[in-house]
DNA sequence: ACTGAATTTAGAATCATTCTAAGTTTAGTC
DNA sequence: GACTAAACTTAGAATGATTCTAAATTCAGT
């Protein structure tokens, strides 16, 4: 018999499916310093598990992306950067150093409710990012 | 003789430089009934200009893009998109039916006084997305 | 017409990401 | 402990957007 009664099996949520290699990529993203392009990430892992191939890493990120253990990060252009920051936040972007910040703009709550009843646009997600000079680059 | 003055030379803005390729480009952009990936457009200069190469639409939009005639638009992930609206706005995305709407968010300037106060960071430029479901989408 | 600068062209190259098909591992069952 | 289906990993090819390159063309100013 199943170690899962019923209950679990319909109730609760799927546990963390963690292999070996998924571990190693969200290891490598909590330990991180700064947030990280999938090449970094790999290049990175690779140095736990020199097996791993590329794919794997991708997956692994959309994997975590989905159970919400890791947040994919769109910074306008170039490849996309993965964040242990788990919480709703903003990213400040300096276009001199290309150094990212993390910023957390206030009320988006509200907005969202407002967008709702002037436009009737549901949304369920904001990326908001500003680009300038970070306090290092303005001399 | 030059036409241009000295004053001219040093005080005045260096013209549009608009070629027959950019004119097309530019056109395109301003009768688009959407928001336009190089892709498309560079499909609908062709019936114009039936030898442009991709890369002058390219070249085109990073002239345009630099001289503020159009506005480029990056929605987290796929291709740019190109706007004809230069005023600062932001996007309502539909993760259904990928439809993107034009929204104003109101007082983003005082969020960048307060970022530049708080953080030291001087914010130039501001990219807000939502993403949800558009009206038709929710049924 | 002459000259240098800017632009366009065609196609190759690059970069991030996704896909494919075959091999491996795993959880659950006899 | 072997059997099976599902999930996962692997290597490499494929895709899609964008940039680069080098040669040909156009343009502005003399």
């Amino acid at each position: 018999m199943s170690a899962r009664t019923r209950a679990e099996r319909t109730t609760m949520p799927t546990p963390l499916q963690l292999t070996r290699q998924r571990e190693a990529v969200l290891a490598v993203i909590q330990e991180a310093e700064k947030h990280l392009t999938a090449q970094e990430i790999y290049d990175r892992v690779r140095q736990r598990l020199p097996g791993i191939a590329y794919a794997t890493v991708y997956n692994a990120l959309a994997y975590l992306s989905q159970v919400g253990q890791v947040q994919a990060v769109h910074l306008g252009s170039g490849a996309t950067l993965y964040d242990r920051n788990l919480a709703r936040h903003d990213h400040l972007v300096c276009r001199q150093c290309g150094k990212v910040s993390d910023y957390c703009f206030p009320d988006l709550d509200r907005a969202l409710e407002e967008i709702a009843h002037t436009t009737g646009f549901r949304a369920q997600k904001v990326e908001l990012i500003f680009i300038g000079l970070c306090p290092d680059c303005q001399r």
